[in-house]
RNA sequence: GGUAACGUGGCGGAAUGGUUACGCAGAGGAUUGCAAAUCCUUGUAUCCCGGUUCGAUUCCGGGCGUUACCUCCA
């Protein structure tokens, strides 16, 4: 369509219009994760924002014209301690994180990104990269370290608003010897004992967090691209040293133009983390809830602000859902999303915006016309959902059931026995035995049906 | 201490310099043996104090409150 889109750019904290580099090449560069634990529900909510936005942007400039990188960091210090404290090698925690963060983007019906790059896949890179740095004087060795020199780039505190001296006088950075200057941040670091490590220039060692950013949007997406997101919390210091670091040895102006960065999951207003140790993993969901569910509640509410995770939420999008696929009519041929309805998606994102509209359609759908509810579940399709069939929607439902249908079909006749001799009592005893059991009675013309709750 | 974000009806949550968000819950109705589900109708709101303005919930300033970042974090 033909509508611009905005986005609200952390570079500046305004809303803007989008213009991309290159409308033919758009590229996106999302922080994957770091591979030491399980997912969990605050790692969920990126993912599913920067799936919306990837099909946004590949609506308005076409499915080949973009291009997704989301990185998976494989090589970092909490994997480390995490590999220690399980007591498995780096390569089977690393391979297994990242089977089930794959399961889990797969639930939450995510499409899979252009790119996927490994941080130990690149490390040659990253070692061009620092060597570039100490040429062009932003980084400096000592003992077998290799730090980034902050004093240097006049620009750093840009992306998060801080200046440096601030940073230094807050006295909570790493302060080590090594350091010219508390501020800067390790690029190269040694490995002790049987610690991953790679030969470089400065022995024996391996990169620094924030490198392999730098690192893999360059070597997908180039010097300079469009859109850079992920969590509020990367912010500083992640996104910050990223920058500084690629544009020093880059020699550019800019690293990304737009950034994007989603709010936190919280748990009673509290943020989700892993430090705070309120997490609920992806994974817990899975047998209770179809993952449709998540990604409901993971859009409603703006990705900017916070979003309070609870058992409410989770029940209004179920009920939601089973409304919906009320609605649901298989779609065979091309339907076209009219753009007034599209506005909200265009609009940085307007998740609440464009649900309200879903209901709106809803209502028109439930008319009856099959055009109209075409239209309804094409738009629906649009953001993932109602992606998998009515029945596939059901028979998730089905797994979790304690009756076999035979068993339920038998007390439904029994109570139909009980109304016809006006036994109401026993009639609805049963109705609600079944219903405790999660069992729904519909009693309607004249023809009694059941469905799970 | 420094830097930000946020404060909308019972709850969740958009938008907006003057006009209906939307959803859930509640109320009334249709339907039903009673329900459920579904459908129809419907009430309720912009933290406080100033300023700009014909007019502010929206812009500006101050206050109060909540949260986050400044250390690993999505």
């Amino acid at each position: 369509m033909n509508k611009d889109i905005f986005l609200l750019n952390s570079l500046g904290g305004k809303k803007e219009k989008f213009n991309p580099i290159d409308k033919k090449k758009v590229g996106m560069y999302v922080c994957g994760p770091t591979v030491y634990d399980d997912p969990h529900i605050g790692n969920a909510r990126p993912l599913v924002v920067f799936d919306l936005l990837f099909k946004v942007l590949k609506c308005k400039y076409g499915n080949k014209s973009v291009t997704y990188v989301r990185n998976i960091t494989d090589i970092d210090d909490k994997i480390i301690q995490s590999s220690k404290k399980k007591n498995i090698s780096i390569t089977e925690l690393t391979t297994s994180v990242t089977t089930k963060f794959h399961n889990d983007c797969n639930y939450l019906n995510c499409e899979v990104p252009t790119y996927e790059p490994k941080a130990t896949d690149n490390i040659e890179l990253m070692v061009k990269m620092i060597k570039e740095l100490i040429k062009n004087e932003f980084a400096y060795e000592n003992e077998k370290h290799v730090y980034f020199k902050v004093k240097k780039y006049e620009d750093y505190g840009k992306l998060s608003n801080k200046n440096i001296d601030d940073l230094i006088a807050g006295s909570r950075v790493e302060l080590s010897d090594n350091k010219e200057n508390p501020g800067d941040f390790v690029l190269w670091k040694p490995s002790i004992d049987d610690e991953p490590s790679w030969d470089s220039p400065w022995g024996r060692g391996r990169p620094g967090w924030h490198l392999e950013c730098s690192v893999m949007s360059k070597k997908y997406l180039g010097n300079t691209f469009d859109i850079h997101g992920g969590g509020r919390d990367l912010i500083f210091p992640h996104h910050e040293n990223e920058i500084a670091q690629s544009v020093c040895a880059n020699r550019t102006q800019s690293f990304a133009n737009y950034w994007v960065h989603n709010g936190f999951i919280t748990m009673s207003k509290e943020k989700m983390a892993k430090s705070q140790g309120n997490i609920l993993k992806i994974s817990d969901f899975k047998k209770k809830y179809n993952g449709q569910i998540l990604r409901l509640a993971l859009i409603s509410a703006h990705y900017s602000q916070p979003l309070d995770w609870n058992d409410k939420l989770m029940d209004e999008c179920q009920k939601t859902l089973n409304k919906w696929y009320g609605c649901y009519v298989k779609v065979n041929k091309k339907v076209l999303i009219d753009d007034e309805d599209l506005k909200p998606l265009y609009d940085d994102l307007n998740t609440p915006g464009y649900i309200a509209v879903l209901h709106k359609l809803y209502d028109k759908a439930k008319g009856g016309r099959q055009e109209d509810k075409e239209i309804f579940t094409t738009a629906c399709k649009f953001i993932g959902l109602l992606d998998q069939t009515k029945e596939e929607w059901n028979s998730f439902k089905e797994q979790n059931l304690k009756l076999s249908e035979s068993e339920i079909l038998k007390k439904i006749n029994e109570r139909n026995e009980a109304r016809n001799k006006k036994n109401y009592e026993l009639a609805d005893k049963i109705r609600n035995d079944l219903l405790d059991k999660g069992i729904l009675i519909e009693d309607k013309d004249g023809k009694t049906t059941w469905k799970i709750k």
